[in-house]
DNA sequence: TAGGTACTGTAACACTTGTTACTGTGTAAG
DNA sequence: CTTACACAGTAACAAGTGTTACAGTACCTA
């Protein structure tokens, strides 16, 4: 664990903290599409990712779901992070994106390392910063965007997140993410194909140019 | 100075910070509709709310506008906080709701103190925590309401925040902060009229029943 | 008091998105 | 091979929201 920690935390920690939270923290693995909180779940630690990626969503009273971010190598989760000090439950549901690998610490060490270490603070407010942009950014989609640009949007970053121009994704699921319906996505991305920007395959979505 | 300061902020930090707030920062005072930070400017302070209250708004490329949320005696705001650390550019605007008063502390300071007081640390984890949360119930309000359902949210936070059940604006202004047209809200708003939710005068909605 | 301006009410229409329904096709299991 | 099922394409229509246009009314100022 130290290895990998050290290779994605490294240039932000010092050696001593990367000790402690390897010496705390447990290495968990999970498989894309697994699940790894629930809305309403007790937050029992927070995750550092080491590799592969997560997506956060969000979900009304109805199970309408809306993607909200995706999180990376070197992020964390700051709504989870709230959850922590707030002792309160998740307001979001996380899900793997692809196969991951993260390192899970006890929120009892949080407090202390706060304390202890500037730069597991800055860590934390760099965290913060990040989140509140992401957060920004979905709001600036949702508000002015059309739904063809939100897709869009959506193709391009499942794209740059996965590493990969061919998205595995039904149309079904995009309607999920996009919480809006399946006939309208499958009506955009065939305007998208015809405009030449993507091809389309069964369960598979090639970005062309967008 | 230092009196509204322990009023507001008493209970959240120990005296030998207030002190340091007081002597460092200086007291402001706007009117109702002015300006307090554009988008795209230097963030230059950070804003602690002693009276009245601040909204936050948002702007696209096209100069169209959504509000975020309302900023409340006690509070701070997190963008700033944001910018402040990440010595960036302002990404919201900031116009004063009602008459309101705060006072201005110096980004120098921010740091300084995070590593020196855990009541300042607690408040500034706290104010991302809000703020996060408010960005999660607008995005939800993006995302998952109806115009309709959003103008009553709208309209019960603004009678909330004045403390007034009469609401002075018009309908033009209230388009502009849920980023739609002034029609359509005059046509939601004759609606609630109808069903006996809110009364209409000019200049003026009064809110019965929401 | 007259004229101008800001605000509100309302109709008619356009556009985007959501819904329902049905068809066809690729894929896996029996 | 064939049956079943998940996935995708498409049309027709419904609903919500945005746009344009115009009329009426309150309010301010000359």
């Amino acid at each position: 664990m130290l290895s990998e920690l050290q290779e994605a935390f490294g240039f932000l920690f010092e050696k001593e903290l990367i000790d402690e939270i390897a010496s705390t923290g447990t290495l968990k693995k999970v498989s894309a599409g697994e699940k790894i909180i629930e809305i309403g779940d007790y937050v029992t630690g927070m995750p550092l990712l080491i590799s592969g990626a997560i997506k956060i969503l969000r979900e009304d009273d109805d199970g309408d779901e809306l993607l909200l971010y995706f999180l990376e190598r070197g992020d964390t989760c700051a709504m989870t992070l709230n959850c922590c000090l707030g002792q309160t439950r998740s307001e979001i549901r996380a899900v793997a994106e692809s196969d991951t690998t993260f390192v899970m610490v006890p929120i009892s060490k949080m407090e202390e390392w706060t304390g202890k270490y500037k730069s597991w603070r800055n860590f934390v407010f760099e965290s913060y910063h990040s989140r509140l942009s992401e957060m920004l950014e979905t709001i600036d989609a949702l508000a002015f965007l059309n739904m063809d640009q939100r897709l869009m949007r959506y193709l391009r970053d499942k794209a740059k997140i996965n590493g990969d121009e061919n998205i595995q994704s039904t149309h079904q699921q995009i309607a999920y993410d996009l919480h809006t319906s399946r006939v309208v996505i499958s009506r955009l991305l065939k305007k998208l194909e015809l405009d030449g920007r993507i091809s389309l395959q069964r369960n598979q979505i090639k970005v062309i140019d967008l």
